[in-house]
DNA sequence: CCATAACCGAACACTCTGTTCGGAAGTGAA
DNA sequence: TTCACTTCCGAACAGAGTGTTCGGTTATGG
């Protein structure tokens, strides 16, 4: 039992994330087809189901190696320090320079699959902190969503203001809520 | 020319309203079919697009009362006063009613949609309020986002909070923000 | 070298979409 | 009520996309 995979197998799979990322970019993921896929990639068609279950799985499989690295970053972050922590506003610097390191992926990422992500990356962190006078979904909700939201557009719109001004704005918007919910 | 239309066209497009928004209430925009919607509205294929272009145009054509009424009730509550600006959490007030108000409805908009609408209503909002030390774009893509966030949330959710005490989270957690903006 | 696993591609059945057209039926006005 | 007009019906069709099957070909790693 090979632990690194067959080389045919890592080179298929590559071939069909590229091409995917690559037409979602162009094209938007509703009019990216399978078959387009296949044929960007150079991939017969039995072996992507050979591979993946359906458009949506490969999709999502794009996303995995973005999203542990993330979240291995966040939680690097976490552990560094066992006392308090540092600055509320980091972990959000963290994820602008991440988004901001890995610019073509981000532009192909739904907000979906970026909410997901980021929901749990925040969830995670605002549990730390359970002083919370409101329900702590609700929180990570908001926080996760306008954060979302803010991201999404600076990708959309070519990263016109750098992550370290993002994040600093970011501070200025979310001053009082997250103020409420992390001072002592 | 008649200024109220044909009853059949008006008992077509209404039942072809009804039968799309109880599906996608239950299955979600994506796992709904014209002939699903056919079938339960009992209207012919050829029928339907006699009146939509296609499956997006008549869920779209849903949301037009809605999103009519919301910004009514929003232009009301600025045109009322020609002064200041009496609570800057009213308008979110405003929205978490109308939700409530219309829970099926809303239960089925995407959260696009959702953005869309909210977006317009919040970026004229904050538009009146032009002591900005932010760009106008990012503060409102912010604050919809988190409002958007948190209202799909509270309607997938089942409304378990009533809407007061949303708009009063809200306050809570945008207080910072908003009282940067709106502080003179 | 060779057993094995992966790939290929053509063919197939299936679902969904959007259009066409002649005939049936409802509607509003006279 | 009559009647011209509009709308609706439904079957049929072409086209696109999906996911599966299977026998033959090729690359891989031991």
């Amino acid at each position: 039992m090979a632990a690194v995979e067959d080389r045919r197998v890592r080179r298929t799979r590559a071939a069909l994330r590229q091409a995917m990322v690559e037409l979602v970019v162009e094209r938007g993921y509703d009019r990216v087809t399978v078959r387009d896929v296949l044929d960007r990639a150079d991939i017969g068609r039995s072996t992507f189901y050979a591979h993946y279950r359906d458009k949506d799985a490969l999709f999502a499989s794009c996303f995995e190696d973005l999203r542990e690295g993330l979240q291995r970053e966040m939680a690097l972050l976490e552990g560094g320090r066992g006392g308090g922590p540092a600055d509320p506003i980091k972990p959000i610097s963290v994820i602008f320079e991440h988004a901001h390191r890995h610019p073509q992926i981000y532009r192909a990422v739904g907000t979906t699959h970026l909410h997901q992500m980021i929901f749990e990356v925040m969830r995670d962190h605002l549990c730390t902190h359970d002083d919370l006078r409101l329900p702590v979904d609700v929180a990570a909700e908001y926080h996760a969503s306008a954060l979302v939201g803010i991201l999404g557009w600076w990708v959309r719109a070519g990263f016109p203001h750098g992550p370290a001004e993002m994040a600093r704005m970011i501070r200025e918007l979310t001053a009082g809520g997250l103020g409420h919910v992390t001072a002592p």
